[in-house]
DNA sequence: GAATTATGTCAATATGACTGACGTAAATTT
DNA sequence: AAATTTACGTCAGTCATATTGACATAATTC
């Protein structure tokens, strides 16, 4: 760890300072808004892409290996510009990764069978199955999220979810996710 | 916009392949896990910070800055060694971006009154306001998305991101974000 | 034949993070 | 009173991931 660590130092920390924040002068000036969801989901979401780079990290890959990847896998075949519209990145970030994707046995490219410009996307067997693990990783924590919620908790968070993202791409995001679950708009 | 446009791209591009992802051989492997929650927090996420990128980046700062103003507002007076703890960063990565946050007005810094090692950390009136208006940017989005779904569904989805963040960090989270809702572990 | 598309590549730049070392002042412990 | 710890800052160098803008090539489509 680094020269802080979290969970000791922010804890005494907050210990110490228990007294100023019971003090009403030393509070945030005024609570309208409940902040605590905003701060749940910026710790849910360092927590939910820690697990992954970890495993990245012996890989020497980061978290942009991890999303190509991770859409490669899910849509085999698919053409690098698909790729740059999901991820809306440029082509030059998009391309270092890549290579290193297809160095490292990865991702394979294949010439389009109709179109010969195209490089289609593909995991190799190496690359399918770090896909995997990742992904198991991910779901294992969501999974572990849902325990002890009530039935339909996990409808409800999937449609929270879907409702977090701009209106304008719920169509596109739709076909892309292909959920098993009803989602309807 | 760069030179990828998500939403036309995205959808002709997958209009394209509606006869390769019907065909069976197209298809991933296996769908043992549901992927659909990873992706939709995948882009849920990124559109929830996007709406404060947009409003940072005409003050030339980036997510970084939006990250410590927030838990600074939140957290008047805190030491610089807590939000090293919060953020979970270095002392030289934190140390710039205050460092702007400081010299824009954003953020003062007052010597500590028992201890005068500290520098407490105030929004200034201006970082105040801009504090309030990335946080009200964020929460009407997390209002949006709640809208019509069942009674009770802010709770579960309270309770389902306390419960993806690590266990051991829980108590920590939970004094730090101070719900003002009951979110017993 | 011209225009468009798919892809790749070059050069330059920015942000946000890192490590490791060192320094200073103030507070705390012995 | 001296030694240690804490809070904070700073220097120097590095890395990963992104950006913009221009240009090149081959293949496809109009």
């Amino acid at each position: 760890m680094t020269d802080v660590n979290f969970k000791t130092a922010l804890s005494a920390a907050l210990q110490d300072r228990a007294g100023a924040l019971s003090d009403p002068a030393q509070q945030p000036a005024e609570d309208t808004l409940p902040y605590d969801l905003i701060e749940l989901l910026f710790f849910a979401y360092k927590d939910f892409t820690g697990d992954p780079d970890d495993v990245l990290a012996k890989f020497e890959f980061g978290r942009a290996h991890h999303r190509v990847l991770h859409f490669v896998e899910r849509n085999p075949g698919i053409m690098v510009t698909d790729l740059l519209g999901i991820l809306r990145i440029t082509k030059q970030s998009l391309g270092r990764v890549l290579k290193q994707l297809v160095d490292a046995g990865i991702i394979e490219q294949r010439e389009g069978m109709n179109d010969r410009r195209q490089r289609l996307l593909y995991t190799t067997d190496r690359g399918h199955t770090l896909a995997e693990k990742l992904a198991r990783l991910q779901q294992e924590r969501l999974e572990r999220a849902l325990i002890g919620l009530p039935d339909g908790s996990e409808e409800i968070v999937r449609r929270f979810l879907l409702q977090m993202i701009d209106p304008d791409a719920h169509a596109d995001i739709l076909k892309l996710v292909r959920s098993p679950f009803h989602l309807k708009d």
